[in-house]
DNA sequence: CTGTTTCCGTAACCTAGGTTACAATCGGAA
DNA sequence: TTCCGATTGTAACCTAGGTTACGGAAACAG
């Protein structure tokens, strides 16, 4: 069943043998859910019950603030699980939108199975354990992402992040307007100032290709 | 040994008897900490190597942003477990600055004590599990409220949060410069934005007791 | 190929909030 | 009590980015 994925990709099941996935999901999976580009598979606000692993297609998390904007959160390639860290907290409430952007599919797991295999498998736990700590960590960086003030900063911390002095330009996952909910920013206000750091000479852009000219020059425009 | 402190307080002793909280304590506790207020316990950046049991005072975690501004995340107070969430991240690096609000105690406990305990206790490991959980849908929350992009609607869905119809005024916790920082904006545009709602009547204030007149026209100044 | 939709650049205008500065008040220490 | 530092309110000014609108390019379906 399902099993032309391969669950070693996912950093919950690093370290176990092929026999050891395909055991696991016949225990386990009871359930498979496909969704079509642009379907929404979690709402905001949706109880969670089950972790949904994503073992086909790509997914974006996002969030709409109370005053209507959105935000992206992440793009989540299969293999990955949805929700693990949730699935304990006390208030189980998912807290962002999960859209397909391709076709997905799902693997439905119940919250009290995944339970039973990781007491059972000190692997299990301590991926889970890893996961969730990481997210931790992601969300924390998000968090001081979103608080830097000037786009132009956000800008340019995000260019540093993606080149190297060697290796100067970098090819964009998202579309500019999927970069601008990435910012949290409206889309004329990135180009604008996309145009700036163009017209300065410090970036050039053709199509998603960006390249860093002048590394030195991003940064601490306070 | 500094047994004065209840651990039943604390989210990751709950459910465990006294004895059993004496026993833990001598077995892993190999180092108390202690600091004045003002002191930075933690650094932003520090790799962390020990989870710090705060067991008397009160802390205050904070980001400072690549451009400078200082965030508040959160304000702990004992018996709290510091760091749980990163200690098991694969970048083990701290998120934020620590700093203590008043005079504090640390129980210093390292990573891999914790580890051997918690493989050998369910309800301690079920306790981190849910701890951990938790502390995401918390920094969840916290960029969601962070991504509200008017300081007028900020405020407006924290006071709506602190109040009920039927109790329609708290008691501030911070400072007015704390709680600009708590929204990551300026105190004087804090206190600017104070004072129009005041002016159009929607809530009054006195000191730190600010109390909600019509709740029903807070929110929606988009 | 053509029609349709989504994406993107651009410009003009406007507003929320940052910035700076100063004076009043409060609170603890001597 | 007085002094000093930290905390506040307030005002004037400035700027980054939001808003809206439009035209062209690219992508896709038929």
């Amino acid at each position: 069943m399902m099993n032309e994925n391969n669950l070693s990709d996912c950093p919950l099941f690093r370290g176990m043998s092929k026999e050891e996935h395909d055991s696991f999901m016949q225990r386990n999976v009871k359930e498979v859910l496909h969704f079509e580009k642009g379907e929404v598979v979690v709402r905001q606000g949706d109880i969670i019950n089950s972790m949904y692993l994503l073992i086909k297609g790509v997914v974006r998390t996002q969030m709409i603030t109370q005053d209507g904007n959105t935000i992206e959160i992440d793009l989540l390639e299969a293999v990955f699980p949805l929700a693990p860290a949730f699935i304990y907290a006390s208030r189980n409430k998912y807290p962002v939108d999960v859209v397909a952007m391709e076709p997905c599919t799902f693997l439905k797991i119940s919250k009290s199975a995944w339970l039973k295999e990781m007491a059972g498998n000190e692997i299990l736990l301590n991926n889970f354990l890893t996961l969730n700590s990481n997210m931790t960590v992601f969300l924390s960086e998000k968090l001081q992402m979103i608080s830097i003030k000037s786009l132009r900063n956000k800008l340019s911390i995000f260019l540093l992040e993606k080149t190297t002095p060697e290796k100067n330009y970098f090819i964009l996952k998202r579309s500019r307007t999927q970069l601008a909910e990435y910012f949290g920013v409206q889309r004329p206000s990135l180009a604008r100032t996309i145009k700036e750091l163009e017209d300065e000479g410090i970036i050039s852009t053709n199509g998603r290709v960006v390249t860093v000219l002048e590394r030195d020059k991003l940064v601490w425009h306070e």
